[in-house]
DNA sequence: GGTTGAGGTAATCGGATGATTACTAGGGAG
DNA sequence: CTCCCTAGTAATCATCCGATTACCTCAACC
């Protein structure tokens, strides 16, 4: 296989070990094993962990950048409004990527790592850029938006789906996320 | 000095070095350092370092429960929106225990590990609780309260304020915590 | 048919780290 | 004094893990 092609799989599969496992808590061998090639390919093939890693947060946060562009591109007349409710759609999506939010959340976590929080400060500064210049939010739409994000973050990464009996988790998930409460509840399951 | 005052030390150090470093990324050794003990101590007093975390975010929780009580129990015949502004304020004088809220959302992000997951989800919800129960909350007031406080805590974890230089880091972090921007700045910079 | 370079792996190393063991200082009770 | 319990430590162990080294395989090309 090229070894670009290789590239990209160990990417994928480092995204959902560091979901799952976090920065530190994630092993190359792991990552190696769930891309199914040997621990030292992928050491090689990034130099370190740490550069494998800001590799992840890359990709996730141009991934998300790059759908909220296409909402946004797709509906040039649209207000901030009607704006917010199809990023908001998007952002559901993405949790569709077991692996992606949760590796940002690590990454967001980590400010103590000097290039992880640099990497993990200008990704997240990007995503505030594109809500308030090219989706028109306002400053309080842009931080409500984010707000609630961050909250659905904690939620699957406490996998809250598992309490699903609880009648005030379900109230909790189903009001956060009324569309992927379902959704949220099988990722919890793994 | 006495067993039990000892082990308050520990995890209150604990505490700042797991928010931090993380729960992976802390060691014993660092824990015990910053609490003035051996390293052996620190391990035989909680019998392992996953139980040395759960009784951090205990505490933790424990802490952040009793603040709120404590502004409700205060404003007795206060209304839901009173409490809102009282219980946000409490939760930003939290922001000055370093470790504190680092660890909690430490915590949040680590469901993978089951002790941890199953002791995040129930603080969580014994929060939620309390903002529906007894502070009277809708379910959107007690959802965009939590999700404010997790945006607050991102900021944190990623040491936003390192970038108050830049217009749109603050502009955002003083429309998240108008009051407590100066507080995030210094916080970010160790 | 040899050479070469790209795409890999097996074996191993060195350091870090959680845990265990064995030990000790010291002070209060009898 | 001596016993013994509480509060600790030094030394060490076993394991894990990221990184390094040395090697292998095989197609493409001349």
């Amino acid at each position: 296989m090229r070894a670009e092609d290789r590239r990209e799989l160990v990417i994928t599969a480092a995204m959902g070990v560091f979901g799952e496992r976090g920065y530190v808590g994630s092993t190359t061998d792991a990552i190696a094993r769930a891309a199914g090639v040997s621990q030292p390919y992928v050491v090689r093939m990034f130099g370190t962990k740490e550069a494998l890693f800001l590799a992840v947060l890359d990709r996730a946060l141009q991934r998300l950048l790059s759908d909220f562009s296409a909402v946004i591109e797709s509906n040039p007349t649209a207000s901030a409004e009607v704006l917010h409710a199809g990023i908001g759609a998007a952002y559901g999506n993405l949790l569709a990527d077991r692996g992606l939010l949760l590796s940002l959340m690590h990454g967001f976590v980590l400010g103590s790592v000097p290039a992880i929080g640099a990497a993990a400060r200008l990704g997240f500064l990007e995503v505030y850029r594109l809500l308030r210049r090219r989706a028109g939010f306002s400053a309080e739409q842009a931080r409500d938006f984010l707000a609630h994000g961050m909250l659905v973050n904690t939620l699957v990464g406490i996998r809250m789906g598992l309490e699903m009996d609880d009648p005030d988790a379900r109230e909790l998930v189903e009001c956060v996320a009324p569309i992927k409460a379902d959704l949220i509840r099988r990722l919890a399951h793994d």
